[in-house]
DNA sequence: CAATTTTAGTATGAATTATTGACTATATTG
DNA sequence: CAATATAGTCAATAATTCATACTAAAATTG
């Protein structure tokens, strides 16, 4: 047994957690880059990533509670993503108060290159880390976000 | 064995990852708020946080990496810390061009808060996951900052 | 069915945050 | 010493987010 701690041993869970999502973030951004899509806003990789698989369309509402951001800044970032061509908006016809958001094609392609460069990350992680302990990493982040979600319905 | 699918399957990993650590931002920044330190800027709960581990003082080069935040960006962030009262800044002796930055009374008092409000989320993610499962998320975790790493060095 | 309340989203203006490009001061290297 | 690299600042700007106030559509209630 070694006595040698970890690196990682000193470092505090947020701050892995912060870290270890840059690494899908930066792999994305450059492969999205690389791709020509070199205008994706900065919150608009979660909302292309929840686009690709939430099916045809998605609330605006569901993306607003998604992200944890206030209307505006979601109506604003749905606009710009709008803008630049990876969004369209739509009334839905069931309830007129509602948008519902589709991707274009420029957007299902975007979605697409992230969604690769995700996987890529996902399948050397497995290939590193095994995929008994990936599941146990996503077993676990579900832990911790269900005390999150706890939390918030208990203000104190 | 069930053959359902938990939640957390259908989700991809940057978004457990982002909201894993949105447990911790929101627990943090409340106890904070509570406590009367209701002006740390966004960034802020990192310095604060790695102040508080990194002992005496710690060069601003270092915040400015662990960051990933320009030189700018990260000197505005200081500056805003000290301003608001939760750091000293001071010139290294050794190399006059270096910034040194320490925690005033103030800022290692808000730091103790806000480390005791992570260690409250640690010890129920322990309880409620078991030790051996946070043990595999750190390592898992640090796997993943290590492709993040690699990659940084290799832009192709 | 009118009156009220709730829900979904927008508009505007301000604050915060981050970036770009140019610059100063100090250190290092040949 | 000249040239280069490093650490950080300054000023202007861009991007992002938020607060407050608002409109329109639905749901509820009497």
């Amino acid at each position: 047994m070694s006595e040698k701690r970890a690196w990682y041993e000193d470092i505090v869970l947020p701050a892995l957690l912060r870290h270890a999502r840059t690494t899908y973030g930066s792999a994305m951004r450059f492969a999205l880059e690389q791709a020509g899509y070199d205008d994706v806003p900065r919150n608009g990789l979660y909302v292309l990533g929840a686009m690709a698989l939430g099916g045809e369309d998605v609330p605006l509402g569901d993306i607003i509670r998604s992200l944890h951001l206030s209307k505006q800044a979601a109506g604003q970032l749905v606009d710009t993503l709008v803008m630049r061509g990876y969004l369209e908006r739509a009334v839905d016809p069931e309830d007129r108060r509602r948008l519902v958001v589709t991707l274009t094609e420029r957007g299902k392609a975007a979605a697409t290159v992230q969604g690769e460069a995700r996987d890529r990350i996902d399948t050397e992680l497995i290939a590193r880390a095994g995929a008994d302990d990936v599941a146990v990493l996503r077993r676990t982040l579900a832990q911790l976000i269900g005390i999150g979600r706890e939390a918030q319905n208990d203000p104190q």
